[in-house]
Formats: structure tokens, C-alpha cells, sequence
DNA sequence: GTGAAAGCGCTAACAA
DNA sequence: TTGTTAGCGCTTTCAC
């Protein structure tokens, strides 16, 4: 390995004028001195250790991300939607000359511990419930962002609006005609995104003068649950004629769920999915979904992060606007045929650790 | 912060006997004084700093997880498939203790430097072309592991037998009385994965008594080339009735692409995918496809570079068996419509760098 | 303009 | 069983 001391031996200079024309303090080192140094350290091809700045500057350059699985038993990164949005962090991090460190999450405190073990100059969070935003909070100081997540005040955040994307979604459904409009999400007290998205939802249904009670179908964001979720709305008393729904893979999955009952979208069904992933647009009847703009929101949450470590501004919440992009999913409703199979009275719940309602 | 001398203070020892006990180094240190340590590193929520210890050790614990852009203006990690293999690398490097660094990849030389910076312990490459693994050889000496890279031997890859995979998949379209089958993917001499899966539907196709020439549809792996892809099949003098689609996602954009021009899958046109990422399972029709068990070749990456990290094995490839699982995309062919429109009868090119044939 | 010395937090080598 | 010394590669402080 070649270091300063290397360079410094070779141009018969000490450490610190090399170290002082690295880092461009070059004001106080002649021109000669200067070239000879950048010269040789090209020369012997040169590379900083990062660990050893790390250690002098009390400073590490890293970033790190911290996702939270999206469900228990579920393949590390598998949502897109996480996916997509840490590539863009990645672009930003390393744009801004910053390293990005990736971690699962576990508990806070372990998080902590990992973060504090490298001394990591931020973090961005994805996919936190409420509750252990606190948590975070209490073990760590380092400058924080979350994404998505409904916090209270002096932290930030980057999020959309989730309340108005369903809101507008469900008037779509609405001004189609549909009446009898489900709601299909997991069921998560303290995900913020959920509630507000629920919230939205109500609120389009009661101005419209509907009960949004009873509305919401409970469904995980996996496929065997957009399985489930489809035998539930169709056993479901209020004979839904259509549904918003929390997420573009739980849409699709529904799609396919109904299509094996012989139910298809939209004749039979109408639906309007969360996220406007690219395969939205790629399926057959493509999706009817609220559009948020992930490469927005990982530019948000970097942009945040900076302003932090500069110190220049506090921390505060980004709302990004959602779009609904309207497609093929969505048509009048049309009365099906009764349901016959209503064995299945009760919602069912699969949440890591949720409370069952 | 805490350190080791706070604690060597505190329990009145020297910093060695601390550092002994903290490592596990107790053979030599009294039963009384490994509590007392232990116990005040607890009190003082002691964390070991990363930085220091890699400095002295010249080891970082860090694996870096390299990856390029599938294509051109490509948002980061937006292919599925990487994304996936990107969570499971996480829980394996985070299992062995060691910790995950990214990098979206530049030129050779500059992710040799941004991995010296970091002294990392090793390095995953992702979606490397051949010529670029031998650049990466000449910059960089930390044992490395490539994930679907041909290369020549001497170094360790992970993949799957691409070959066999499209063999398989080019026979059932075989049996099922195709005879006019195209091969949708990117034209990349470089690009071992492509060349092995052509040369397995080659294969398949001599066979059969075909000639597989000027059966190669060019077609990039985003939505926009999903459609000309869906045009060229269309016009191409061959009269397809079925292709060999080198990604799930090439093949889902063709369904759609198809279906906007009146062409039903697999009613008017025959497809089997590659990858069977989750979507695959959920689109309607689902696809038949060529499994590859993404979970299997991440834990198998990881081992790879903890074999080299422990230096208990040389370098090798290991190459895992892939699966035809059948759906609903392949069916018998029926004779399409005389295809009007002929109008471009050379294949588009659209890839980084890629010489055109 | 340039250099010497000290220190970041840790471990390795050797003493005691 | 425990302590001392030195050093990993870099920056900072202060002196020349």
C-alpha cells in the first residue's frame, strides 16, 4: 500500500505538505512542490485510506441505508419499490463523493450499534412504523431521514401525500359509478403511510355520503395474500364492485387472484393501485395507480441528509405531490353474480407483529 | 465516544487486557477481571470503532457489492432481478458479520480505487462484462466473485447454466409444433449470458433440423424495447409464432406490446421468459419461464469470497441448475395474419457500448 | 512555505 | 495474568 509517508519520501517533502496538496490547502505550498507531489502520487497511484482519515477526522463519508423488510419471511429487497429508490440513493450518495453502506434492519439498538461502529455521518431509513422511529431516535444522534414514515415534528422525512393519492383514487372510482368501493391494505396501527392512505380513502367515501366503515379488506403485500385478499372481497357482504388498493404488486396480484375465479378487470372489477411501478404500465390491463416519483423522494431524502450535515438547515418534512395516472383498470361497475362463497367471514391479518384488530 | 481506555479506566486494567477480553482473547485474563470488563463495556455502551480497528488490522470487514447499470439511462437497481440478489447478499455478508458497501460502477479503474479506499475484505461484481472482469483483475488484487460473468478460469463466478436454460425452453416450444421461434435479447458479444442462452436455443433448434440464423430479434431489456421488439417480431420475414425471451421483463412488455396489436398470448403467439421473478407468477397470462434460484446464487457469491477471505479454497465457478416452469404463455401455434407491415427489416441495436453486428 | 510531533482507537509483539 | 511500547495512515497544531 502507498501512503503520504511514500510520497513525501519520494519528493523529499514531509507528510504534511503531501497531505496538505491532497486536500487541496495548496495556498501555502509552492507551485514546484505542488506539481511534484500531484505527480507522484499519480505516479505511484496513489489512494487515501479511508479508514485511517475516518479515525483522524472523526468523519466517515458513509452513508447508510436501513431498510426494514416489508414482511416477515420476505427475500431482503425484493419490493421494487425499495428497490428502485435505493438505486437512486446510491446515485446521490455517491455523487456527493459519499460511500453508501446498506443494512437489514433488526432492532434499534442493534441498528444503532452498526451505524456507531462506523461512525456513519447519516442515515436514511426506509420502511420505519412510528414507534420505532422513537427508538432511533433515543439510540442515535447521527443525522437522520426517513422515508415514509408519519412521524412528529423535528425529524426529517420525505414522504407523499399518501391521504390525497387515495383520496383522488377513490374518486375515480366514485365518478365511475362504484358505490360499494374496498379498501385492501394490511392492517398496521402505527404505519403511517396505511392510515393516511385509509384516511384519504374515508374521506372521498363520506363526502360522497358513503360509510367507509366495514370497507377495508385486509391484505398483506405478498402474493399469496392478494390470493386471500381477493377470496375476502369477494365474500365480503358490502359485494364490492371495485377496490383501492395500497400497493401495485398487491393490485397485480389481485388481478391474476380474480381472473382465476373468473372475475376480470375491468369488466367485472375495477381497481387503482399505489406506486406506479414501471411493470404497472406492463401488465395486461395495465394499472390505474397513484404515481409518487421515487427518484424524487431518494433526491429528497439525500438533499435532507446534506442540509444536516452542513449544518445548514434544520430538519424538516419534504410532502411529495402524487399523480394518478389512469390506465385500464378502472370502468363502470357492472352487478356480479352473486356471491356464493362466503365461508370466509373475518378478515384475515398477517403483519409482523401488528395488533389484531 | 467510548473507547477501550475509558474502559481499561474505569476497571482500573490496561487497554490490552481490555482488548483481550473484548475479543474473545480471555484464556489469558482472570475469570474476576473478564466480568469487570465486560460488565463496565455494557455500563458504558462501549462500541468498537471500525474505522480504528481496520486501520491496525488492515482488514475492514467490509464487502463492496459492485453493480452496472443493466442499460443507459437506466434508474439505478430497477431491475428486479439485481435487486433481489442485492437483499440476499445483505443477509448473507450481515450474517457473517461483515458489512455491505455499494457502487453503482464506473470505469474499472475508478471502482478499483473506491474499493482500495476502503481496503474492502472483497467484492461482488454484478452484471459484468467479460472484457471489463479482466480490467478488473489488472486494477484490483481483493478476492472478488462475479455473478453471471463467462470468464475465462482462475477466478470465481456464480451462475447458472444459461445454455441448458434456453435449450430447455426452446424445446418445449419445440414440442408444443413451433418450428418459426424468435430469440429476443440485447446483440452483446461481451455479454457471456446472452451468448450462452443463444447458444442453447442454437441448439435446441439444430436439433430440431432448424436453422437458427436470422432467428436473433434485437431488443434491449426496458418497456420502449419491448415494443419495437414486438414489431420486429411482427414484420421479420421468419413469421414467428413463438420466441425465447431472455428476461421475464422483455417478455411481460411483449405480452403487452403483443396485445395492443390484437395479438393474443398464447392464443396468436407462444413465449417463455427467463428469471421467473415474482411478477412472473402474477401477470395475467403468468409466464412460462426458466427459473433461476436467485436466493441459492447470492448464498453461493457469498460463499465464494468467504472461501478466498479464509483462504480455504482456490478460486472457482460454480454453476447452478436452472428450472422450466410452465404456465400459461405457451400453447400450440396457430397461423397469424399475413404481417402487413414489413416496413423495418433491420433489427434496432440499443446498448451501451455494444458493437453492431 | 515547510516540518516535527502528537493523537485518532485499536491491536500485535514482547515484557514483566 | 497483566502491562508497555509501537505503529496502522492520516490530520492538526504549532513551530521554524
Amino acid at each position: 500500500m502507498v501512503t503520504i509517508a511514500d510520497i513525501a519520501r519520494v519528493c523529499g517533502v514531509s507528510k504534511m505538505t503531501v497531505s496538505n496538496v491532497l486536500n487541496g490547502r495548496d495556498s501555502r505550498v509552492s507551485a514546484s512542490t505542488k506539481k511534484r507531489v500531484l505527480d507522484a502520487a499519480a505516479e505511484l497511484n496513489y489512494q487515501p485510506s479511508a479508514a485511517a482519515r475516518s479515525l483522524s477526522v472523526a468523519r466517515s463519508e458513509i452513508i447508510s441505508l436501513v431498510y426494514y423488510a416489508a414482511a416477515e419471511g420476505d427475500l431482503g429487497l425484493s419490493n421494487p419499490h425499495d428497490a428502485m429508490l435505493l438505486g437512486e440513493i446510491e446515485r446521490h450518495v455517491s455523487a456527493a463523493g459519499k460511500h453508501l453502506m446498506i443494512h437489514a434492519a433488526t432492532d434499534a439498538a442493534d441498528t444503532a450499534r452498526r451505524l456507531r461502529s462506523w461512525n456513519v455521518d447519516g442515515a436514511v431509513f426506509l420502511g420505519v412504523l412510528a414507534d420505532e422511529v422513537e427508538q432511533l431516535r433515543r439510540h442515535q444522534d447521527v443525522p437522520m431521514v426517513f422515508i415514509d414514515a408519519y412521524t412528529d415534528g423535528g425529524i426529517s422525512t420525505v414522504g407523499i401525500d399518501d391521504a390525497r393519492g387515495s383520496y383522488e383514487a377513490t374518486r375515480l372510482l366514485l365518478s365511475a359509478g362504484h358505490r360499494a368501493i374496498a379498501f385492501a391494505g394490511p392492517y398496521a396501527p402505527s404505519a403511517g403511510v396505511i392510515n393516511a392512505r385509509y384516511a384519504g380513502f374515508a374521506r372521498a367515501l363520506e363526502e360522497a355520503g358513503l360509510d367507509a366503515d366495514e370497507m377495508h379488506v385486509i391484505a398483506n403485500l405478498t402474493f399469496a395474500d392478494a390470493d386471500a385478499a381477493a377470496a375476502d372481497i369477494i365474500a365480503h357482504p358490502q359485494g364490492f364492485t371495485a377496490a383501492v388498493v395500497t400497493a401495485d404488486i398487491l393490485a397485480i396480484g389481485l388481478i391474476k387472484a380474480f381472473a382465476r375465479r373468473g372475475i376480470r378487470v375491468p369488466d367485472d372489477f375495477s381497481l387503482v393501485g399505489f406506486d406506479d411501478l414501471p411493470i404497472a404500465e406492463m401488465v395486461t390491463p395495465s394499472l390505474t395507480t397513484v404515481r409518487q416519483d421515487i427518484a424524487e423522494k431518494a433526491r429528497a431524502a439525500v438533499e435532507l441528509l446534506t442540509e444536516q450535515l452542513d449544518g445548514s438547515r434544520d430538519p424538516r418534512r419534504i410532502v411529495l405531490e402524487p399523480m394518478l395516472v389512469e390506465r385500464e383498470t378502472v370502468a363502470a361497475p357492472r352487478p356480479r353474480p352473486a356471491s356464493g362463497d362466503a365461508r370466509r367471514r373475518s378478515p384475515r391479518v398477517h403483519l409482523r407483529g401488528a395488533d389484531v384488530a
